[in-house]
DNA sequence: TAATTTCCGACAAATCCAGTCGGAATACTA
DNA sequence: TAGTATTCCGACTGGATTTGTCGGAAATTA
């Protein structure tokens, strides 16, 4: 599932990653990415401490993007703020755990079963990254233009 | 997100498979199946109600799958458990439902993305049915003997 | 009738989600 | 130095969802 967060969180990147390099104050990006202000400032701090972006207090202040769109890759994002990909925890490869009422996880066909489908999750979201969500809408407005 | 709820579904109802065409209650098939066996009355009623498990009352009563193992998509199983498989609800096919928050679907990024996950999705559970998770635990088993 | 079993709805605890709020810290400008 | 704009931080809350439990009514069979 992808929550809110996740979602109010790649606004977020697209609208710092179109809006250049200046740092751009919180009340704004809210506005322009259609999240509410006070929770995007959660999930800032979250972007900020993942690496994704950088802010500078005061005035003239705001937040920034830490990295090229095409060094952010989506399959890391959305683990950074949703947590694993995986469907069921013992199908991850990145967060494995085994269930807790699972007698044997090398047996059993449900592990198997959403390793498959996590692998198909990470194939789609590890092979892109913020640089294609950018594409995505602008080629989308050439062409409305 | 894949939910207790449809883990013990999907065990539920391999070991139902599993023990052919007899009434197995609601006892059995909780111990066998590792399902806490108020909460798998719950789920059974869901699992008779989407008319995969028929059930019968009284002495030498119980539950027995409705249809071949071969005929119960594990898409739709889980589908009518969990819900839709999409991670968010504008990109299933089944359960569309455009964000509240969302001006232009059409135009969404984010969509577009979440369509290929769910297309991802779809492909691997809706091409496998039960008959697949059971091969899988017997093969298993013939491994391990 | 007695035993067994499903069937049904209400309830409840725990967890997670989606956000809010108040204020402290920091930086810039005049 | 004062004032203003801004980030930064943690605590809090209300609602929804998940994961069950419980008590009893209805049906079936021996």
């Amino acid at each position: 599932m992808l929550t809110m967060k996740a979602k109010y969180a790649l606004r977020a990147l697209t609208t710092l990653a179109r809006h250049g390099h200046a740092p751009l104050p919180a009340h704004q990006l809210a506005a322009q990415a259609r999240v509410p202000e006070s929770f995007l400032e959660v999930i800032l701090a979250e972007l900020r401490r993942a690496g994704y972006v950088s802010s500078k207090r005061g005035l003239q202040g705001g937040h920034q993007l830490a990295k090229a769109p095409e060094q952010i890759g989506l399959g890391d994002l959305i683990r950074a703020i949703d947590g694993p990909l995986a469907p069921i925890r013992c199908a991850s490869l990145t967060a494995y755990r085994a269930c807790s009422d699972c007698p044997d996880p090398e047996a059993c066909a449900t592990r198997v079963l959403m390793t498959d489908v996590r692998n198909a999750i990470a194939d789609v979201l590890d092979r892109r990254t913020l640089r294609d969500q950018l594409l995505l809408e602008s080629h989308r407005g050439d062409l409305a233009a």
